[in-house]
DNA sequence: GTTATTGCAAACCATTTGCAAGTGT
DNA sequence: ACACTTGCAAATGGTTTGCAATAAC
């Protein structure tokens, strides 16, 4: 269990005053947005999204971008992945650390989280005195949905 | 101990073949050049050895560029990492399994190897019902250099 | 009032692709 | 002969950037 003491914009403002930056009206709706909910999201989808808010307050694509640059280094995002040749982007505080099974059929992303993997990576970091600051682990293969259905188009001639 | 028992230009061959392609002289000519060592390497470093050749057997970008992705597919490279906005590849074929710590300072590639990685990989796939084709593996931060020689600028100081 | 930020359009840049000429089988 | 490949130049497409107008502090 991770506790959250601060909000994602709280961390960010912090963020931002260390940089001398300023939260603007446009960073906060995209903070709100991007913590809406806990899907995995790219650049483009996060654009759409903006741009389909009924309250009417846009946000240009540069925007978008540069913003998600900030999150990122302030500790809110990271990325994850890539699909489509897109940089696949999820929350990185107040959720816990995991990794991702990616379909090569359909992209999706599956978490999972697994204590053993961040020990090794610490034993490694150590023995090569290399200070881990993240790590990504992507693994690739088929998932379940895709390698189940597509492979069983008689599913009944399969006991034959 | 991984026993090559055919060389890398045989294996693409053979690949080759399963796909009704052909191996072409430029084909040919890659493949001597990726695996006359055993550097990390980016596309458009290849293209730069490509044109440095004194035999003057020149290969156009485009046709590294799809060799590249032949050569993945045959499962002679894989990439590894994004460095500078482009793919980072390396041999898969006659080399142990290993993964990399990347230093977000210099930019350098270290491998290691830990066989717990891929059996943890593997259980937790067969828990998701996913069938597992590979994975990358990218751990973030520090090397050694880096983080020495930058830090200590006045190594006598530090013992105060 | 200063200085950072926005939105737009243009630029960037690694990678891909259409096509006519060339090559492997 | 046939189908696959090459090299070139042009296109693609995600992401970045210059700049004048605007907003945060």
């Amino acid at each position: 269990m991770m506790s959250v003491a601060v909000s994602p914009l709280d961390k960010f403002r912090e963020y931002l005053a260390t940089k001398s930056k300023r939260l603007t009206q446009e960073r906060a709706i995209i903070v709100e947005e991007v913590f809406s909910d806990h899907e995995h999201f790219d650049a483009d989808q996060l654009v759409e999204r903006m741009q389909q808010r009924e309250d009417g307050r846009r946000v240009s694509r540069s925007t978008v971008y540069r913003t998600l640059k900030g999150l990122e280094e302030a500790g809110l995002l990271r990325k994850v992945a890539r699909n489509d040749n897109r940089e696949v982007y999820e929350h990185d505080y107040g959720y816990p650390q995991h990794d991702h099974l990616i379909c090569k059929n359909c992209g999706s992303l599956t978490e999972f989280t697994n204590e053993s993997i961040s020990k090794v990576l610490e034993e490694v970091s150590s023995d090569h005195r290399f200070r881990m600051a993240g790590h990504r682990l992507e693994v690739y293969g088929i998932c379940e949905k895709c390698s189940g259905p597509v492979q069983r188009r008689h599913p009944m001639l399969d006991r034959i």
